[in-house]
DNA sequence: ATTAGGTTAATGGTCAGACCAATTTATCTG
DNA sequence: CAGATAAATTGGTCTGACCATTAACCTAAT
């Protein structure tokens, strides 16, 4: 018996456009081969490959131009967050789960650049802040610090969560709260800091 | 003129499922149109149909089986993440980073479970140990601790971490290695097993 | 030589129809 | 009534056709 070796074919060009990407070293804003020449060399329909491109589409993961043709891009939660939202609403634990692991990847963060960061980044970073609208706080600072440790993936991952997490996050902070989440941290401070956020997420 | 109203269809039936699953009150296992209703309700081609259902499918939001039909199912992200993930794996490409992760998350589950853990569990934990080929200990020895914090899309992620690090993987510790670092854990004494563990992962 | 304008080719967007495969439902038969 | 059989339903896939948009090319007027 070959087990259950039967996936669907939009799954397997999901997995061949994959391949494709990474044996071209294909970069944001790269262009995939056409949706015609994919069915062909793929061996496959069409509308299979349309079907997986949709998909990678609604993730946020390509771009798709009327007459030009697909372009990879950095992740950018789309229509996924808006789709998504209606749905998790009532499924409070995978919804936990997210928020808990994007708490930890946070937490870790500020560990990380506790005591490492320099009075100009700190200076510049505060600058910002104040000017900034209250919901877009936290994205904005921990998109920086997340930069600052030069980890693509940890910022990748985290954006990630960042989309499915959005619809129903935390209550939001002001910028005071920010303000000091960011002191704390180049203070080398950082317990203060994890313990504050950590208050922020389990209030509900 | 009305210039950004000329969505895809594909998009516009996501909205339409959308609203059916909401009006109609679908909980998780009911049961979606078929995709020719779906057509023809939404006056659309069968073929733009599938596309959204596709996209939806690969959120992890509904199933579908073969002769019977398309089935609301309830939220789960791993599916996706999973693509999301090999595909920013592949595209970073830098092994440094996967282990920093890597390293990162089991990092903070060892201070989770720092003091957490009971005897029974300690015990049994290290009688495996004891049994196990020395190639195995590292990922038994975390499986069982990520399960032990009870996120499932903690695991996940860290699994596919594992996978991707697996050629590049750091040098082999025999067993007294992760007993020092469970027994560590069961003592509170997380900081010890990071430091450890971070040496590890730096040598090389 | 430059440029404006139009033609052509490539590409995504969409639909219709056909056929297969898996499953359920209805029907027939003993 | 139970089991076997046939029909209908549904998802899975491919093909071909046509439209809309864009880019590339070519031509002709300046």
């Amino acid at each position: 018996m070959t087990k259950d070796t039967k996936s669907k074919v939009y799954q397997e060009v999901l997995e061949e456009i994959r391949n494709y990407i990474v044996d071209h070293q294909l970069q944001d804003g790269d262009r995939l081969p056409s949706e015609r020449e994919l069915a062909e060399q793929l061996n496959a329909g069409r509308s299979s490959v349309r079907e997986a491109l949709r998909a990678i589409e609604l993730l946020g993961l390509i771009e798709t131009r009327h007459g030009e043709g697909t372009f990879l891009r950095s992740y950018q939660p789309y229509y996924s967050v808006e789709i998504l939202s209606t749905f998790i609403l009532q499924e409070t634990r995978s919804q936990q789960e997210v928020l808990q692991l994007k708490l930890l990847l946070e937490s870790q963060v500020l560990s990380n650049l506790s005591g490492q960061i320099s009075i100009d980044f700190y200076k510049k970073l505060l600058s910002i802040i104040v000017e900034l609208p209250k919901e877009k706080l936290h994205t904005f600072l921990f998109t920086e610090l997340f930069k600052a440790t030069g980890n693509r993936l940890l910022i990748k991952i985290w954006h990630l969560l960042e989309g499915f997490s959005n619809p129903i996050s935390f209550e939001l902070q002001n910028h005071s709260f920010y303000e000091q989440l960011l002191f704390w941290v180049k203070e080398n401070k950082a317990e203060s800091a994890i313990e504050a956020l950590e208050k922020v997420y389990t209030l509900e």
